[in-house]
DNA sequence: CTGAAAGCGCTTACAG
DNA sequence: CTGAAAGCGCTTACAG
């Protein structure tokens, strides 16, 4: 048999683990496809570097922020924080014998460096895609309000718009969510209590998710995507390559984020050189078969 | 500054370092869905017993096999193998001191624990429902031949065909594989293979992403689902529920499974009162909108 | 250059 | 019941 050193010994005598930790809070209990996409850039990156990845979930960041110190016990030498943090957080929750990296925080957390995407520059030039495509009525249906995120993407929306003069019309920007029931919901809705107006002629939603409910409701009023209506969403989801038509998006460089977070995570002088407000990522506008000139004008249909 | 124990020399001076590991093969360089909904499971069942989890990657599993010795340094207490392992392993890759749980394994591994959705059983009783909505000429989009899964999957259908009488018929059976390029590609060559020919009242495949594939085959084609044709998956991945119509699908109780693997896996005592042929695990049909009673017989078009 | 010793931070069996 | 010691399995600085 084998010679085998332990890692408990070896991770006790030279003062690290080799590992780092993945902290995400699960929404609806469910780990989501974004979760998914960041954990394999980061598990990536992490291999490069000869480090293991330890995952950490949590149901409710309010309730169980406590717990990140106890991912904190020496089995990781840092931790990436995955997790939208919806909750303002008091820094006695970080201790500071761990580095801490976070991916696209709600909230900028005190002390600990950002990573996130250029979402307000991205949901403005695909809107800005649109209008070049001579959409001119274009309907937002907005993610959920408390989160920066989506308040940023829906600012972007907002910016191209008024930018092109576009801006003005009541009711083309609707609340949503971040959910697929969400833009169901929000398009049913709009459909009702709009019968007999007329189309707008695209739809920018908050995220994918949100954009393939849309769909869904759109094809149960039989109406054609993107024959009557184009459509966009926000993310790149594997999901949103598997709709038909496929979705047209805009794509956050997931891999190039998290393998930054594992290189900061990993290097303290590294980190001496990052500002104190974050990296933020360029976004890429993906032109899909959901996306096409405005063809004809169509009207709600009546009851 | 509050005392926290340090989780290293804990876990060398108790010998156990509360966290399982989760290996897993990443086909094209990405985890996939299947992936995170296991990972979800294990996730929840590894909280309840208070353990961390860990997660390994591996591209190749011919090529990293060694890599999972590797794995057993004592960082962990157990392992679950939730990879397809497409090779033939030797015992010599897996050390006597970890405990170790395969989920879904392609080949049984000697000496490890399997767990494993009950396919055939699935398949089959997909194909008796759509017989039973008077379905009789049923096309089977198979997955890879060398998997025992996909080849599980075609057993059931062949059986609840041969069962039903329908057997016999040449060319129900198409060569496809797992990703939706398969499908696709599967159909569009049926179609031409066999122009003028009237079509089978319903498709099913060897998974769902397989059968989106399929569909998006078939909408090029002009071919309605369910109105012309009905087409079912396997697995009830997120994709399936985001098809338009919604993909009628086998469910297996993933959560279930990884909970099972996950209190086996802590359990020595429960190891014992498990047959060697390890655990199998019975699925649910979900009929959605892809499959309704056949309607018209439809002809294949011409050039 | 080789080999014995100290130390990493805990837990637990043992002596007082 | 309390407190000092041994031991978990490594690494590394130090003595020979």
């Amino acid at each position: 048999v084998r010679y085998r050193p332990n890692a408990a010994a070896q991770a006790l005598s030279k003062g690290k683990m080799n590992a780092i930790g993945v902290a995400a809070v699960l929404e609806g209990g469910m780990l989501n496809h974004y979760f998914l996409e960041i954990l394999n850039g980061i598990v990536e990156a992490a291999v490069r570097h000869d480090h293991h990845i330890t995952v950490f979930t949590m149901h409710d960041w309010e309730k169980e922020a406590s717990r990140v110190e106890t991912f904190c016990d020496g089995r990781v030498d840092g931790l990436i924080l995955a997790a939208p943090m919806i909750a303002e957080v008091t820094p006695e929750h970080f201790p500071g014998h761990v580095p801490f990296v976070s991916l696209h925080a709600n909230h900028p957390l005190p002390g600990v460096l950002n990573i996130q995407p250029d979402e307000f520059a991205g949901s403005a030039t695909m809107v800005k895609e649109l209008i070049r495509l001579c959409h001119k009525r274009i309907l937002y249906v907005a993610g959920p309000a408390h989160m920066e995120g989506a308040r940023r993407r829906l600012e972007g929306y907002r910016h191209a718009m008024s930018e092109e003069g576009l801006g003005g019309e009541p009711d083309l920007v609707v609340e949503g969510g971040f959910s697929s029931i969400n833009g169901k919901e929000a398009i049913k809705k709009w459909l009702e209590t709009h019968r007999g107006e007329s189309l707008p002629t695209a739809i920018v939603c908050a995220n994918d998710a949100s954009a393939i409910g849309c769909q869904e409701a759109l094809a149960e009023a039989g109406i054609l995507v993107p024959d009557d209506i184009s459509i966009a969403g926000f993310d790149d989801t594997l999901a949103s390559r598997m709709t038909v038509p496929p979705l047209s998006t805009v794509r956050q460089p997931i891999a190039a984020m998290a393998a930054k977070a594992v290189d900061l995570l990993l290097d303290p002088a590294a980190r001496e050189t990052v500002p104190p407000e974050g990296l933020i990522f360029p976004t890429e506008i993906l032109l899909r078969g959901s996306v096409a000139k405005p063809r004809k004008h169509k009207v709600v249909a009546g009851q």
